[in-house]
DNA sequence: CCCGCGATTCGCT
DNA sequence: GCGAATCGCGGGA
């Protein structure tokens, strides 16, 4: 089933990123479906932490799909090069939202192969933040879109995992957030090869 | 207005 | 394993 919209109104956006493991994740354009189920996950959360981009309460052009209500996507651009995809969740004005670091691919394999200009497939295809926007066909200007449309959806389909097959792990990448940095606020599927960095 | 740097990835060594 | 790519944000002047 297609998560509801109230799926994504819970305040704990740290158990929602927990949550979202085994989650199917779909993109269509131009009719073309892609997508499968989420591997591995970061819990951003809003104006206290201060790896978030709206540490602070800091409103601005970029982060202002973050304070919108849960169930909207906010993509924005690293780096000057990678999209990233998040999941806005909680309340209206509640900015926290929810990276997507890697999908294990199920469906549109040709499609994610052809976009990421792979000669061959590999799990490099959908395994990072900036390689699951890409495989997806994701960018900023999607970015604020519903995820109860018919161009980004996510589906419960009855897989979940148990906490022994969940690894909760300090955060990549956000070495600048000082204590914050130590919060195990990463997710992942435990031995799931499209994990995009399995041993920290 | 100017400048440093980022929730990264890829290719070359 | 290291560094380039590439651009908009955000803080300070």
């Amino acid at each position: 089933m297609i998560l509801p919209e109230s799926y994504y109104l819970n305040n704990d956006v740290v158990a929602l990123s927990r949550d979202l493991l085994g989650k199917y994740l779909f993109t269509r354009f131009d009719g073309q479906i892609t997508g499968g189920y989420i591997v591995e996950t970061e819990a951003y959360n809003g104006v206290v932490d201060k790896a978030s981009h709206a540490y602070g309460n800091r409103l601005t052009h970029r982060t202002q799909t973050m304070y919108m209500q849960g169930g909207v996507a906010y993509v924005y651009l690293c780096y000057g090069i990678h999209e990233m995809l998040n999941i806005v969740s909680s309340v209206e004005g509640r900015p926290q939202a929810i990276l997507i670091r890697a999908i294990n691919p199920t469906v549109g394999l040709d499609i994610m192969q052809y976009r990421r200009n792979m000669a061959v497939i590999k799990p490099t295809i959908t395994s990072g933040p900036g390689s699951v926007a890409k495989a997806l066909g994701i960018s900023r200007k999607i970015n604020a879109i519903s995820l109860q449309s018919d161009t980004l959806w996510l589906e419960d389909q009855g897989l979940s995992f148990t906490d022994d097959e969940v690894a909760a792990v300090p955060r990549v990448g956000v070495d600048y957030a000082g204590d914050d940095a130590l919060l195990p606020y990463r997710f992942y599927v435990k031995g799931n090869k499209f994990v995009s960095k399995p041993n920290k």
